[in-house]
DNA sequence: CGAGCAAATTAGAGCGCTCTAACAGTTCGG
DNA sequence: CCGAACTGTTAGAGCGCTCTAATTTGCTCG
C-alpha cells in the first residue's frame, strides 16, 4: 500500500479511501491511485483490513452434506442474497460428523465472521445458543428455540401428501418414516392427523431416510401380498425421496405397476426425483426460498442483535409426477 | 488477549505461546492461560493472526458447481488430505459463470490463501498464468499448462469403454459426444481409436453432456429402426452419465431391453449412476485421489514455489453395472 | 557459593490496513 | 476582505496477533 501510494505521490490514507471507492476523492487522485495499483498489481489484504474495521462483510455457512443437492439449491439462495447486500460467503463442511460441524462454526469465529448460517444442523440447541452469543447464528432446515431458525412446515408436507393420496381414492397406506431425522416426526404427525380423518388406513414402517430400511419394508409388503397374508397397499409415502427411491426400486423389480397399482410419494424434490427416468411425485420445499430468508435474518440480527429468535415456516409445495396416480381397485 | 493475559498473570507473549502450544511453556503457566481463557471465552482472532504470520494455512477452492456431486467427492479428498496437514479449506462458489470464478480466485487472494485449488476450471489459460504469479494454483479436471493440474486419462477412458463393449461381442456401436465440454474429445478419441482397430462400426451423435441431445439422438434411432432404415446399435456410449441415463429413458420409454438389446455405457459414475433403479455401467475417475492429489499438487508448490507446472494423469476404470451385457444377436 | 547454561518468559516492533482528527485550499456570504 | 463552511488530503494511532532478541529464572556443578 505504501508503494501504491508513493507511486501515485500521495497519502496511504487516500489510496485506502479509493480502495474503498470513497466518493471523497478528486478524480485526478483516484485515476493516478488506480493506476499505481494496477501498475503495482496491488491487492488488499482482507486480513488486514478486517482487523483494522472490526468486521469482515462475511458469513459463514456450515454445510452439513456436500453430497446432498438439497443443500445446493439453499446456497444458491443464501449466496444471491449476500451478493446483493455486499456480503461474501465462506463455506465451511462437516462431512456429517457432529464434532466437524461444530468446529467449522468456530473456525468461522475465529475469522470474526459477521454471521453464521447452519444447514441441517446435528448440533444440540444448547451449543446453538452458545455460539449464538458469539455471533448471530441461524439454523436452516431444523427448528431451534434459541436462534433464529428457517425451516418448511413439515406437518403441512405430510397433510399435503395425505390429501393428494386420498383425493385420487386411497384408503390402504403405507408410510416410511425418517426415523430420527429432521422433521420426520412431524411430517409423519402430519400425514397421519389427515388419513384419521379420512378413516383410510394406516400402517407404518420404519426407516431413516436411506435406502436400506425401506427396501426392506418394500419387501416385506410384497412377501406378505404373495403370502395371501395381506392386500399390496395401493399408495406408499416415503418420508424421503432417497427412500421413496428405493421403495420404487424394489416395486419394479418385483414386477408391480407403478402409478397402476400401488403409488408412491416422496419428499423434498431432489434432482433425482426430477429425472425423466424416474418422475418421483414428491414434496417441494421451498430451498432457494430458504436460504435468501436464512440469510436475511443474519443481516437483521447483525443490524439489530438483540431481536427474539424468530422461526420462519415456510410452506411446502405438492409436485405431482409420474409416481402417483388413482387408486388401484385391484385386490392382490 | 490482553486480559487473557492480566487474568493469568502473564504477558501476551505467554499466551500467543499457549494458543499456538508451543512446547516451550510450562504446564503450570499453560494450564494458567487455557483457564484463564476458557473463562473470558477468548477466541483468537485468525485475520490478526494471518497478518502477522503472513500465511493463512488455509486454501481457497473455487466450486463451480454445488450441485454436480462429482465435485462433492473431489472436494473430500482435499479435505482429508488439508485437515492432515494441518490446513483448513475456503469454498468458494462460481455458479457456473466465468466471471464469477475469476472473482472467487480473487477474493482468495485478497485473503492471502496460501494456496488455490480450481474444480472443472473455464477461465482460460491466461489468466491461470495471472493468478499463478501471486499464489499456488492447481487445475483439478482441464488440463492447464501453466499450473500444475489433476485430470483423468479421457483418452484411456474411452480405450476402456471401447474393450468392454468389444468383449461382449459388440459390432454395431453409437457414440453420443460431449461436444466442447471438458475431456470430450478425448473420450471420444480414444473410444473410435479402439473401434476402429477392431473393425467395428460406429456412428457418433452429436451431444453436450446434457440430457436434450442424447434423448434427440436416441429418438432417431428408434426411429430409423422402426422404418427398417436401419437397425438398432447393439450398444450406445455416451460421453456422460447425465446423457447416457437420457438415453436410458428413451429406450425403455420405446420398450427396449436393456442390456439384454441394447447396451448403455456412461462416463462419470456420478451418485445416480449407482443408483439401485438405475445400474449404469459407467468410467469412474478417481475422484477422491483426485482431490488428495490436487491439494499436493499444492502443497508441494508452497514447499518450492519455482517447480515447472505438472500434469498429474491418472487412470480411469470401467465399473461395469447392469446396463451393459452381450451383444444381442437378434436384428431389427 | 557463584559462574555457566538451558529453559521459560517478556518487551516491543511490526504485519497492512482503517479511522479520527487535524490540516490545507476553496468558496462564499456579509 | 475576513471568517465560516466546505472539500480534499494527510499524519498517526490502533486493530490483535506473532516474532526476534533480550531478560529472567532455575539448575547444575566445580
Amino acid at each position: 500500500m505504501d508503494d501504491v501510494a508513493d507511486r501515485a505521490g500521495v497519502s496511504r490514507a487516500l489510496v485506502s479511501l479509493v480502495m474503498r471507492n470513497s466518493p471523497k476523492v478528486s478524480d485526478q487522485r483516484r485515476d493516478a491511485v488506480l493506476l499505481a495499483a494496477a501498475e503495482l498489481g496491488y491487492r488488499p489484504n482482507a486480513s488486514a483490513r478486517s482487523l483494522a474495521q472490526q468486521q469482515t462483510k462475511t458469513i459463514g455457512v456450515v454445510l452439513n452434506d456436500l453430497h446432498n443437492t438439497f443443500f445446493a439449491d439453499v446456497v444458491d439462495g443464501i449466496h444471491d442474497a449476500a451478493v446483493e447486500a455486499g456480503y461474501r460467503l465462506l463455506l465451511g463442511t462437516a462431512w456429517r460428523q457432529d464434532a466437524d460441524e461444530q468446529w467449522a462454526v468456530e473456525q468461522f469465529l475465529e475469522y470474526r465472521v459477521d454471521g453464521v448460517v447452519v444447514l441441517g444442523p446435528r448440533m444440540d440447541d444448547e451449543l446453538f445458543e452458545t455460539m449464538g452469543r458469539a455471533a448471530p447464528i441461524v439454523s436452516i432446515g431444523r427448528r431451534v428455540d434459541a436462534v433464529d431458525s428457517v425451516v418448511n412446515d413439515d406437518k403441512a408436507g405430510g397433510d399435503l401428501v395425505a390429501s393428494h393420496l386420498l383425493d385420487l381414492g386411497h384408503r390402504r397406506i403405507v408410510h416410511i418414516d425418517g426415523g430420527t431425522g429432521g422433521g420426520a416426526k412431524q411430517r409423519k404427525a402430519g400425514f397421519a392427523a389427515a388419513l384419521e380423518r379420512s378413516g383410510a388406513e394406516l400402517r407404518v414402517f420404519p426407516g431413516d431416510y436411506s435406502e436400506g430400511p425401506a427396501a426392506v419394508a418394500v419387501d416385506q409388503l410384497l412377501r406378505e401380498a404373495s403370502n395371501g397374508l395381506a392386500p399390496l397397499p395401493t399408495a406408499i409415502f416415503a418420508a424421503n425421496d432417497l427412500s421413496a427411491i428405493a421403495a420404487l426400486d424394489r416395486l419394479k423389480t418385483a414386477g408391480v405397476d407403478v402409478p397402476g397399482h400401488v403409488s408412491v410419494v416422496g419428499y423434498d424434490d431432489t434432482s433425482m426425483a426430477a429425472l425423466s427416468y424416474i418422475q418421483l411425485s414428491t414434496i417441494n420445499q421451498p430451498r432457494y426460498e430458504m436460504g435468501k430468508l436464512g440469510f436475511a435474518s443474519v443481516l437483521a440480527r447483525i443490524a439489530t442483535p438483540k431481536l427474539e429468535p424468530v422461526a420462519h415456516v415456510l410452506e411446502p409445495q405438492l409436485v405431482a409426477r409420474g409416481t402417483s396416480g388413482p387408486a388401484s381397485t385391484q385386490l392382490d
